[in-house]
DNA sequence: TCTGGGGTCCTAGGACCC
DNA sequence: TCTGGGGTCCTAGGACCC
């Protein structure tokens, strides 16, 4: 029979409340995965320490092998320090085609096993095996659940080719991630119900996911060097060092009460694209065409993933590291890539106007994403046209480079003045006509963003119809569509001050379904 | 010639509305 | 007609994770 329901997350019998009966949350973790990936298909690079991240000068690594790791090699550490440790390893950039291909195998795999898989990223996932449904799990008991994650990493070795997985069990996510790491590689650790804070309380409290460099810092300031040491501190003294929401939530883990859920669909809330360069950028218009190319990439995933959003993000990171951020709410979401690098421009000019940095003195890093993420909406246009409408959608004649659907203005609906059609300048979000009637926010590929106004009236709600939407036609005279999807993405290999990044742009998180 | 790129979540202050 | 309070949205920044 199928294993108690996680429907209710403490099930009678529970020892303590805040904690589930059972070790029924599953931590899988592929050991020093992109660099077993490569490893697995370059027979010669088996035994030998491997490196793979951004090899050139601003380089980080993403995964050092085992054997690079005994030179000290670490996962965030610079390449160039790595070469300094390691100068025989290869260094490698990612494939991630490959990554996610290994990647999708496993989850497969341990979809078939539960309903409920949450990936935390290509190489990690919790698996909750109160909902499996397996003849190989009879029971949550330890011994079962030993077994069955003996099998799973079998078939997980076998079906990627010889890929390792470390697991580990517990009553909780905390208490699974964590007993995961104890014997990577190849490892597999249950937490006994019951045993969670006889694991935890010698630990360091930087063991707790949470817990980085800052918080280990404060806590270490407040005498808290160990879980142990954590869980002597009240609520109220930790909400005081570390504001409400971390504050409690170290409360509770400290005592290993974590309910949380294996949550199997997490819908995505950005998209960016970020890139350092070898060399600071000082040229404003460089850093603008840079924001173009980045928006283009933004958008391809946003429409990828049948995605618009509302607020539009820079990043500028000066060559200090000082990182500064600006962000624009438009009226209605966009997704298409001469509006967002429109904002993007608009948001560093005004950056280099206001003069609160000089980004003349150089800029290391740039990047553009979107946030306030919703699928398209619909709405219904003939519930906000009235006679005498002005209707107008913008072209952008300055983002000639950035293709879209470029709208030409409207013909006016029936009994109105007829106008020309209308283009707008470059530069800005809001734009009316000369006569005061045609309101524009936005346009592009496959979404037209219009605001209505009639003469008489004030103007109407913003409305944004797709750009196939049978009802826009009257009003359309839509040029022929190129599609952007169709037009290559810069070579970053062309573009001497660019970073190789080690994922090809537009090819990432995000459309992970 | 330190310090990637893709994300998530939280906080705090101000605007604005009722 | 000397002054409240809650709720929401927006912006900016920071910590953290893999």
């Amino acid at each position: 029979m199928p294993p108690p329901s996680p429907a209710s997350p403490v099930p009678p019998g529970a020892g303590a409340a805040g904690r589930r009966a059972h070790a029924s949350i599953l931590h899988l973790d592929l050991d020093a995965f992109f660099a077993a990936v490569e490893q697995r298909d370059k027979p010669s690079l088996r035994g030998k320490p491997v490196v793979v991240g951004g090899t050139s000068g601003r380089g980080v690594v993403a995964t050092a092998s085992y054997e690079a790791r005994a030179f000290g090699v670490r996962s965030a550490m610079s390449t160039r320090e790595a070469r300094a440790r390691c100068p025989h390893a290869a260094y490698l950039r990612g494939r991630f085609d490959a990554y996610r291909e290994a990647s999708g195998v496993v989850m497969g795999i341990l979809r078939s096993v539960s309903p409920l898989v949450e990936p935390l990223s290509l190489d990690e996932a919790f698996v909750d095996l109160a909902a499996a449904d397996d003849p190989l799990l009879p029971d949550l008991e330890p011994a079962s659940v030993r077994a069955f994650a003996e099998t799973l990493r079998a078939r997980v070795h076998e079906a990627t080719g010889g890929l390792t997985a470390s697991v580990g069990i517990g009553t909780s996510k905390l208490v699974a991630k964590i007993a995961s790491d104890l014997e990577k590689p190849d490892g597999l650790v249950v937490v006994a119900p019951g045993t969670e804070q006889d694991l935890l309380r010698p630990m360091a409290v930087s063991v707790i996911p949470g817990v980085g460099p800052a918080t280990a810092e404060r806590l270490r300031r407040a005498g808290v060097r160990t879980v142990a040491d954590l869980e002597s501190l009240s609520v109220d003294e930790l909400v005081r060092q570390l504001g409400t929401a971390h504050g409690r939530s170290l409360h509770e883990l400290a005592r290993a009460h974590d309910l949380r859920p294996v949550v199997a669909e997490r819908e995505a809330k950005s998209v960016s694209v970020e890139s350092t360069y070898e060399h600071d950028i000082t040229d404003p218009a460089v850093m603008a065409d840079v924001l173009t190319r980045q928006a283009t990439g933004v958008a391809t995933r946003l429409a990828a993933a049948g995605l618009s959003g509302r607020t539009v993000t820079i990043k500028v990171r000066f060559s200090d590291f000082t990182t500064l951020n600006r962000s624009a709410t438009l009226p209605a979401p966009v997704d298409a890539a001469a509006p967002i690098a429109r904002v993007a421009r608009t948001l560093l000019g005004d950056l280099v106007g206001a003069a609160e940095r000089d980004v003349r003195s150089g800029v290391r890093l740039l990047g553009v994403g979107v946030s306030g993420l919703a699928d398209w909406v619909q709405d219904d246009l003939f519930s906000v046209l009235e006679p005498e409408v002005a209707v107008a959608v913008e072209t952008d004649p300055a983002d000639d480079a950035s293709p879209e659907e470029a709208t030409t203005a409207a013909a006016p609906p029936e009994g109105a003045a007829p106008e020309p059609p209308r283009e707008w300048a470059a530069g800005a979000d809001v734009e009316h006509d000369e006569h005061g009637r045609g309101w524009v926010w936005g346009a592009g590929r496959g979404v037209v963003t219009v605001r209505f106004e009639t003469a008489t009236s004030p103007p109407g709600p913003v409305r944004s119809f797709r750009a196939d939407d049978p009802a826009l036609r009257p009003w359309l005279r839509p040029t022929p569509l190129v599609d952007p999807l169709a037009d290559p993405l810069v070579d970053p290999r062309d573009d001497p001050g660019a970073v190789l990044p080690v994922e090809e742009p537009g090819e990432s998180s995000g459309d992970m379904a």
